[in-house]
DNA sequence: CGAGGTCTTGAAGACGATCAACAAACGTGG
DNA sequence: CCACGTTTGTTGATCGTCTTCAAGACCTCG
């Protein structure tokens, strides 16, 4: 049953939310450079930081997380990244990566040589600005993440985080209801939203309490979104997450994504 | 003595630490793109927050800030741009902008439309590349600024942020001998360190105690680079600035750079 | 059933914010 | 060239948020 080249429908529709069309025969093309899925452990780096990159990787599953390491033993995580994500397609124009991206879950990923993803873009004009798109759209994450840590209370980070979440998670059909898997433990949250994982467990506290949602074994489920984004003050638009249809996750491999993440 | 197309020396440089070339024809292309030089006063803002863009801005000379409005009054500034900084291009590939550019102290930008850029970018891969390679770098910075935001103390921020410019004014030949003008109030550079204007003050106080550097009406000057660095844990690789000769200010058009800046 | 990771709670303390007041520098017009 | 108003820099005191340290409960998986 294993096919030689991955699903990449949530990556397609991520590609869709930018105002050039791309050709279909495009994304074939974007298709035919991956490898087959490849499953990750938790706890495992599959981009390692400094290294020459030589091929950059597509999530297919699961949670990764950019991150830094810091002299002190702490670790900053910049971004989190979640199905459809290509994770670090900005290497391609880089020589050495500044962080490195580890799977935060159990993670399926595809990867790509990096000199047939040159010769795509080469050779696919409009393809190569929807990535280039991509790119762009994670720095405007990055800059909304930087007011956020800049000048959010730690209870404005924490609802922020998990609004984006939905959004993003919203985006490629991993919400059912208000409801999603977010299997991230605390210290994790903290690492990403630079707090302490004892005040990230009392903010979640305080969240619970305030009705605005539950979060249990690693699963989210929104009671008051409206609530949750006015304590984060979010305002999703950075996202750049147009209202088009929304991918359905079920969409051929259902299992495997359900079972992973 | 108004010439049609502005000096792009320093954008030039920059675009030459992409590590493929551009032929010299395409950057005589992106030079015929832009119009003339034109001034911005202090606190006006050339790129306007939440508007569809339609010219993309070339900072030649003074500093910009991409600052965020919030509510509450208070603004974070998520980059400071300097001679050279091509302040919009990320803008080109999306349709509205999450935050405004305000010129720190008066400016001289060039400007390029919007469609003659896409132009270029069809016309020129090469060139097309090396621009994707700016906004890349960008979101670079503003990693490493998520991380000196959410783990340094104020001392080692203010110190990372000298040190970072240093860096940067210094490849587009703007330093002199550990000595650079950095015309920001201490309020701005509270705005971008996410702390406040009062706390500035005393870091700022301890930085010159220290012997590290002296700070007066706007020029800095670098005593111990290394001890500075230490402080602010400050390591350039990723400013993706690779070791080539520096762009010499001075070349063309000295008087009006040191006039402005 | 035991061990390690995760979650939870309490108490003490540090770092930076805020408020307030004044000094110094700047620039604008008389 | 000086007078004045405005912006910027400086200092002190108090307060709040989040950190750190510590210990115990829970849960999950071998």
């Amino acid at each position: 049953m294993q096919e030689r080249h991955p699903d990449i429908a949530m990556l397609r529709h991520k590609l869709s939310h930018f105002s050039e069309t791309v050709p279909e025969d495009e994304y074939d093309a974007l298709a035919a450079v991956f490898g087959p899925p490849v499953f990750v452990e938790r706890g495992e780096s599959f981009v390692v930081q400094n290294s020459r990159p030589t091929r950059c990787s597509l999530l297919l599953s699961g949670f990764a997380g950019r991150s830094v390491l810091l002299r002190g033993g702490d670790e900053q995580t910049t971004a989190i990244h979640v199905a459809g994500d290509f994770v670090d397609l900005h290497a391609l124009l880089l020589n050495s990566l500044d962080h490195r991206i580890v799977a935060l879950t159990p993670c399926q990923i595809a990867t790509a040589n990096r000199r047939s993803l040159e010769q795509l873009i080469a050779a696919y004009p409009k393809l190569s600005r929807a990535l280039w798109f991509l790119t762009v759209v994670d720095a405007a994450v990055h800059r909304r993440w930087l007011t956020v840590l800049g000048r959010r209370s730690a209870l404005g980070r924490c609802a922020h985080l998990v609004c984006e979440m939905h959004a993003r998670l919203d985006d490629v059909g991993l919400v059912d209801n208000g409801r999603f898997r977010l299997p991230l433990s605390q210290a994790r949250i903290g690492d990403m939203l630079a707090l302490s994982a004892v005040h990230i467990n009392r903010v979640i506290q305080d969240l619970r309490s305030s009705g605005l949602l539950t979060w249990e074994r690693g699963t989210v489920t929104i009671l008051d979104f409206d609530g949750l984004a006015a304590v984060g003050e979010f305002e999703p638009s950075y996202l750049q997450i147009s209202p088009r249809p929304r991918v359905d996750a079920g969409h051929g491999r259902r299992s495997v994504l359900t079972a992973i993440a």
